[in-house]
RNA sequence: GCACAGGUGGCCGAGCGGUUAAUGGCAGCAGACUGUAAAUCUGCCGCUCCUUGCGAGCUACGGAGGUUCGAAUCCUCCCCUGUGCA
């Protein structure tokens, strides 16, 4: 049984409001996913991500695979039990560490040999073994092998990157389809499956994009994802290519934009037609001090902040910024204490998803098209 | 009282005749983080001034003298701390 996305509205600009009816959970979109490689979105427990309201969650396939290892997972009956995350989760295929742990690996056509960042032992990671490793784990939505093409890259560069990328993605989806039975939870979800991605790279070059585009659609995905993009490019450009490449996309299947990004920016994005990001960003601001607030930035660990005793964002309605002030905010990451980055990233993810939640409410009274 | 070992910038701690306003670390101040090698990384961190520069002046390695062209570094005395012996 095929993913089942419905557009609910749509805007003149391309923005849609949909569902996207995963296995473990309808997911409203626009939506906002927080990351949580090590099988935790760090610092928050999975209580108080669901009580946010987050509905789909990441896992990454690269770390999950070195520690515990997808086997262990399989055998204690997949990611979601592993984790105890009850609502979707989505996998990142191991294709962004090919990107960031660029001192640590090898490229070729077949894969990738990794030397782990933990040990320093090796490993090959090609399309089918990704594959193998994200059944195992089981997340609703995997995500075809690709490579995360750098910037700046000549247009050799990206042209040979996406010609990996694309041979990839064939490969990743042939053995998805063949083996996605295997999925842990295979026999409890009404013959719902585990769904695959599509990820479109072509760096910055315009053409590259769309013939990326254009060739994943023929493959036919679940769904489908830009990548490469916000690794330092500039933003006129991120917003270039992104515009380039939506309409290319069908339009009943999702959107995910990849790794994206600041608070403006997916609110951004999601007005012009994605259905998913995720980020790092307010997780990992957050362990760093920087709230993302109604009023801007706020790094909290000034020391303008010793005595305010104003919740972080006077317009937050969030857990944190219902209890606690920013003095006591910044005293906690002054002294180091762990519950900083809890409270933090608390706030941060509230304010990601507030963001998304006002987005699907525009979305919802405008003019449908 | 005697014998050792020590006293260095907010703290800890290198340096033991000259590129030394003085290595490091911590604390402090500020900045950066975009499919997480990130509770990480970067910069500043004696005082004053300006034409903000591998700029100028001042003060500084327990205290006071001394040796030397030159001392945190060597010598003398004093003060203090630790350990051991009385």
């Amino acid at each position: 049984m095929s993913l089942r996305f419905d557009v609910l509205h749509s805007t003149a600009a391309g923005g849609r409001r949909g569902r996207m009816n995963l296995p473990h959970q309808a997911v409203e979109t626009p939506v906002f996913m927080p990351v949580g490689t090590a099988g935790s979105v760090k610092a928050v427990p999975q209580e108080t991500v669901e009580s946010l309201g987050a509905e789909l969650i990441l896992g990454n396939t690269y770390h999950l695979y070195l520690r515990p290892g997808h086997q262990a997972i399989r055998r204690m009956g997949g990611l979601h039990r592993f984790i105890s995350w009850p609502r979707a989760m989505l996998t990142d295929s191991g294709g962004f560490q090919v990107f960031s742990l660029s001192g640590l690996r090898k490229v070729t056509d077949e894969g990738v040999t990794f030397r782990s960042h933990l040990d320093g032992s090796l490993h090959s990671f090609a399309p089918e073994h990704s594959m193998d490793v994200q059944i195992a784990l089981g997340a609703d939505i995997a995500m075809a092998f690709d490579e995360c093409t750098e910037y700046p890259a000549s247009r050799e560069r990206a042209q040979e990157s996406l010609r990996l990328t694309m041979n990839w993605a064939r490969r990743s989806l042939s053995h998805f389809r063949a083996h996605q039975n295997l999925v842990p939870w295979h026999d409890a979800m009404n013959g719902q499956t585990q769904n695959l991605f599509g990820i479109v790279q072509g760096g910055t070059y315009l053409d590259l994009r769309r013939e990326s585009a254009e060739r994943l659609v023929e493959m036919d995905f679940d769904g489908y994802a830009i990548g490469g993009l916000s690794v330092g490019e500039p933003r006129q450009l991120t917003q270039e290519m992104i515009a380039e490449v939506l309409p290319l996309l069908p339009k009943d299947k999702p959107r995910y934009l990849m790794g994206v990004g600041y608070p403006d920016e997916i609110e951004e994005y999601a007005r012009m037609g994605v259905d998913m990001m995720d980020c790092v960003l307010p997780t990992r601001a957050a362990r760093h001090g920087l709230l993302f607030t109604s009023q801007g930035r706020m790094n909290i660990k000034n020391k303008q902040y010793a005595e305010d005793q104003n919740p972080p964002d006077l317009d937050c309605p969030c857990p944190t910024c219902r209890r606690y002030s920013r003095a006591y905010l910044r005293h906690l990451m002054q002294c180091a204490e762990p519950l900083a980055a809890t409270l933090n990233s608390i706030h941060n993810l509230a304010h990601y998803l507030d963001i998304m939640q006002r987005v699907r409410q525009s979305l919802q009274s405008a003019q449908t098209v």
